[in-house]
RNA sequence: GCCGCUAUGGUGCAACGGUUAGCACGUAGCCCUUUCAAGGCUAAAAUACGGGUUCGAUUCCCGUUAGCGGUACCA
């Protein structure tokens, strides 16, 4: 049913299959990374696959969230998007094949009145324990005549089902631990089943896309027995599977919105480089073995396995995350850096098209590898460092009070803007020499011009060195600056 | 409740029977100095608990505890 390039029988094929009730989570990006790593890595194929059955639930603009935040994420992939929701009429069809070959029955029980599963007693004082009961459908004795039935799974009694995990290893079940699951919720009106349960669609869809490991969330560890016993039912072969552990927020608890940002397209937002997005999520629950922490998609690539994945759930570590972003900043080759800076000062409105290219671009690329080492965050380019791009900036009243609290500081700043316009050369040491000089003549420490002046430059108490400051800001900038900031103590 | 998984500093990972238990983030302190949200150095900080197995356990087994997951006509 699904058209598919032509496979050999080795190739390793994944999935990633959101469900779009929500937008992209961390953990699911994370989930999607692990697919993608290893789909390359085995030079695989990567399927995304939109798990979208329950239309009660479903929100299909969120698609277009889900699908933007693994692109930014850097993951792509070779078949799909597919929608389930478009494929209802192959699940029903998938469905009557298990009933026909005897694996499942029809169940007549209400939703609220079915015997099965082992839900804990709600009841007061005593907690009873119930075990799995089946119902009587399973026998072919209608429990509740006239309604329209769902279709169920019927688990063997007795016995245990197996199945391999690349992360846990060898897992085994007990038969009489699984109830026997709806596959196709009972039909509305004049339909004869309704819409197939996520147990069905799954697997029909890993079956007809031929994937060949399964690599998702450890929280549908006790899903994959049912979905064995399916495959089984089908006469198809288990895939492998690779349970990879949850996320937790910062309390030990799983890991949702209360703990803050947990939509993937957030950190886009906030400015972080998407490497060092992919690269802190990547050590979320997998090691390559060694000490070796700054790894770029290429070594990512080269060293992914799924046996280094981690059996533990882990803390999302924010300050960790902002750590790595700046290794990204300070490391990145500056021409992988400077089409992000582009892209934000251009969402914020500081953009000039002269540094596209030419001189306008080498002075940009060169104002970027300076102030790099001192930013955390994309938005700091423009809002930390918006004197570096725009001459409309304002002084940061702490660094006034800091740095300005001298009564010879105007008198600085005066002496210093005529000694620096007076320059006929203008480079690191030339500033370097005249502000000494003024320093020197007005009596103080040159640390206490140097601070003054950057304070009047670039509007912060904390900037790249000075000298090299102003060669990039240009001497009519710097003295303009200068003379502007005088205005001040009037 | 029942079933299952997990357990190394505050956090993320190493050590896959023998190490002074390693690295990184964070924290604290020091240094550099022209600021620090840059850089350098140092420090505090862990094998959850109790039993085994073994010449020897972080590592293997059992129990306890804790956390998490599942227990839907959700995915």
């Amino acid at each position: 049913m699904t058209e598919t390039k032509e496979t050999t029988a080795s190739e390793v094929r994944v999935r990633f299959a959101p469900s779009p009730t929500g937008y992209l989570h961390v953990g699911g990006a994370r989930t999607a990374l692990f697919n993608w790593l290893f789909a390359r890595k085995r030079r695989g194929t990567m399927i995304l696959r939109i798990e979208d059955t329950d239309a009660e639930r479903n929100k299909p603009e969120l698609v277009t969230g889900i699908i933007e935040g693994l692109k930014w994420l850097g993951v792509d992939w070779d078949e799909g998007p597919f929608y389930q929701s478009q494929r209802t009429e192959f699940y029903r069809e998938m469905g009557r094949k298990v009933l026909a070959s005897g694996h499942a029955f029809l169940c007549y029980c209400p939703p609220e009145k079915y015997v099965g599963g082992d839900h804990a007693e709600e009841g007061a004082e005593s907690v009873k324990v119930r075990k799995i009961t089946r119902c009587t459908c399973r026998e072919g004795k209608p429990s509740t005549p006239g309604t329209k039935p769902a279709v169920r799974f019927k688990v063997p009694v007795g016995g245990t089902t197996k199945f391999y995990d690349a992360v846990f290893g060898e897992r085994e079940f007990s038969n009489d631990e699984i109830e026997d699951f709806v596959l196709l919720r009972s039909g509305k009106e004049s339909e004869e089943f309704g819409q197939a349960m996520y147990q069905m669609s799954v697997v029909a869809d890993d079956i007809d896309m031929r994937i060949t490991h399964v690599i998702r969330g450890a929280d549908h560890i006790s899903n994959t027995p049912k979905q064995v016993l399916l495959y089984r039912a089908l006469g198809a072969e288990p895939p492998i599977f690779a349970h990879v552990p949850l996320i937790l927020g910062p309390d030990k608890s799983r890991l949702s919105k209360r703990h803050g940002a947990t939509d993937v397209n957030m950190y886009r937002r906030e400015g972080f480089l998407p490497e060092a997005f992919r690269n802190f999520l990547a050590l979320l629950g997998w090691s390559p073995g060694g000490d070796e922490e700054y790894l770029r998609t290429s070594d990512l690539l080269e060293k992914f396995s799924l046996e280094g994945v981690s059996r533990t759930n882990g803390v999302f570590d924010r300050a960790k995350l902002e750590w790595f972003n700046t290794q990204y900043l300070q490391k990145l080759p500056i021409e992988d850096l400077l089409p992000e800076v582009e892209a934000r000062l251009k969402e914020d409105g500081l953009w000039k098209d002269e540094w596209a290219a030419g001189a306008g671009h080498e002075w940009f690329s060169r104002t970027v590898d300076l102030l790099r080492p001192r930013v955390r965050l994309l938005p700091d380019f423009s809002s930390w460092s918006r004197a570096f791009f725009s001459d409309e900036f304002a002084i940061d009243p702490a660094a006034k009070a800091k740095f300005w609290k001298d009564e010879k500081v105007p008198g600085l700043l005066a002496k210093l803007a005529d000694a620096l316009g007076a320059l006929t050369e203008w480079n690191h040491d030339a500033c370097d020499h005249a502000s000494r000089k003024v320093a020197e003549e007005g009596g103080v420490k040159a640390g206490l011009l140097i601070n003054a002046t950057r304070v009047a430059i670039v509007g912060q108490a904390v900037a790249p060195p000075l000298f090299d400051t102003m060669v990039v800001l240009g001497q009519e900038r710097v003295v303009r600056r200068l003379r502007d900031a005088l205005k001040e103590w009037k």
